[in-house]
DNA sequence: CGCTTTTGACCGGCGC
DNA sequence: GCGCCGGTCAAAAGCG
């Protein structure tokens, strides 16, 4: 490929820490969709609806999605800028197959961005939830080997009930 | 009318 | 010190 990669496969293995880059986890279990590295330090909290996916409004039909969502890994990190304040962001990534990235999980996002990575041809969509007091945040990204396949990135916590 | 979306530019952090 | 990348915000336009 024309595109040279100034960055070799030399990243050190973060072993606790989230990955840097979506691509480096991919390509570690890219072969594996359905099944995650033992995560026995911490266990992905609880996802948000693999099944809200694809039931619901003819958008979807239309769409094809699949609706086999796979969680890649949950990770708990705690910001702390006070000793009082504990944020914990909690990020949670989905492979999801599908042919669009519009999915419905059940929330209103709202596009605030979106950005081309150097690892992926495919641009990187940066969303956000439109709900006033919700700081949750979503990522998504197609798959650099599989281009059906699109990485969903939650993180956050939702403090308001669906909107659907 | 409201809301959403799109692009660009900007900033910070980190690495070497 | 400089470069690079990622991420976010802003403004504007279009559409329902």
């Amino acid at each position: 490929m024309s595109d040279k990669n100034p960055k070799a496969a030399d990243s050190p293995p973060d072993s606790n820490q989230w990955f840097h880059e979506l691509s480096d986890y991919l390509k570690l279990n890219d072969d594996d969709d359905d099944q995650w590295p033992p995560d026995d330090d911490n266990l992905p909290p609880p996802p948000p609806h693999p099944s809200l996916f694809v039931p619901n409004t003819g958008d979807f039909g239309a769409s094809g999605s699949g609706g086999s969502a796979t969680l890649l890994r949950g990770s708990s990190e705690e910001i702390s800028g006070s000793e009082n304040k504990n944020i914990i962001r909690e990020r949670v990534a989905f492979k999801t197959k599908s042919e669009v990235e519009i999915l419905d999980d059940g929330f209103r996002w709202r596009k605030y961005g979106k950005k081309m990575v150097k690892n992926s041809p495919n641009p990187r969509n940066y969303y956000r939830c439109t709900v006033d007091g919700c700081p949750v945040k979503k990522r998504v990204e197609r798959d650099r080997d599989d281009p059906t396949y699109v990485i969903t990135t939650y993180e956050g916590n939702h403090t308001h009930p669906a909107s659907y």
